[in-house]
DNA sequence: TAGATTGTTAATCGATTAACAATC
DNA sequence: TAGATTGTTAATCGATTAACAATC
């Protein structure tokens, strides 16, 4: 689509997904969309449509456990801020870390997860932590009732069917890099 | 599979990884598993056989443009070099953090890039930078030589065919996790 | 109208799985 | 031998794509 375009073809959209023309009708084609023949999608009401059936109109509260630099690099992410999702808790073990700031947001103890997870809504938490201390952040999100982890530690959480668990496996990513480097 | 076990059927394997037997089997099928009817795969054969299919028997030498929080995070981080992913160079603008060390790695500016990835080997370039200089670090590192580009920022790189490269999108993870809180 | 492009069907393709002979 | 489990075939399932009537 070139700029300023306000309508787009399949071949466009495709085009810049990297997918069949086809593909791209017939997955919209199951969310009534504002196509018209001859001419293409409106692109702004695609755009407001996927953002309404993918349920990004409103904003989703998180919690980052893990002030180290993982912890720090994701609370001052500016992506998730422009997505709608908004870190409004940080928390950490260590005591010299309790109590300062990072990105204007309070690092707080392990032990304040389950009131402030509840207090301020927050519905993902994100574990940064090392290894060793992912299970037991995973369980305190969970008790205090979070939706979704989302797990970087080098980790494997135990399945709880209360929760969606989705871990970031940054080895995995370089080991798939690596593989195709010999293909 | 039970701790000591030495052996190891494909119902256990496809209960650890939560897929179906008959996926296990048919995928080992292409690689002359190391199995024995009636018995199972000798896990210990098994292992060796797939980190050399899979091309992880070598090491590959990494380096990390960007040395704030989340470059910091990807250098310190355990599970790389435990993986065989040695991270042997450090890059950033920042003059202030040039000529420091982080894990006892140094800093080095943008203009080294060329140089120090050919001289130690690096093959996998890390992006870890703002947006902004994603595609200048993106494409140093092709000049450089590297095989493969692993990109954390929130940045479309354009494509180039001498190099592979990987996106790691932050925002589309907790996008996914915000989906599925609705179905 | 002629040209363009959608929405949808039907065909193709590939991936998953059930089933079972082979065999330890 | 009897029981277990592989390796592989054939059947099933689902996803992708080509094709085209509908229609702007």
């Amino acid at each position: 689509m070139a700029a300023g375009q306000d309508t787009c073809s399949s071949e466009q959209l495709a085009d810049g997904a990297g997918v069949n023309p086809a593909q791209v009708r017939k997955d919209l084609s199951f969310i009534d969309p504002p196509g018209v023949r001859g001419v293409g999608y409106d692109v702004a009401e695609l755009q407001a449509l996927l953002r309404r059936e993918l349920g990004l109109t409103r904003p989703y509260r998180v919690a980052i456990a893990g002030a180290g630099n993982l912890g720090s690099a994701l609370t001052m992410y500016p992506g998730f801020n422009e997505s709608g999702f908004e870190v409004v808790a940080l928390f950490d073990t260590d005591k010299t870390k309790i109590g300062t700031t990072i990105n204007a947001l309070l690092v707080e103890p392990f032990d304040k997860i389950r009131g402030i997870v509840a207090a301020k809504s927050v519905s993902i938490g994100i574990i940064a932590t090392p290894a060793g201390a992912a299970q037991e952040v995973a369980d305190r999100f969970v008790e205090a009732g979070v939706r979704s982890i989302l797990n970087f530690a080098p980790a494997v959480l135990k399945r709880s069917s209360a929760v969606e668990v989705k871990r970031v496996d940054l080895t995995s990513e370089l080991q798939i890099l690596a593989y195709h480097q010999n293909q």
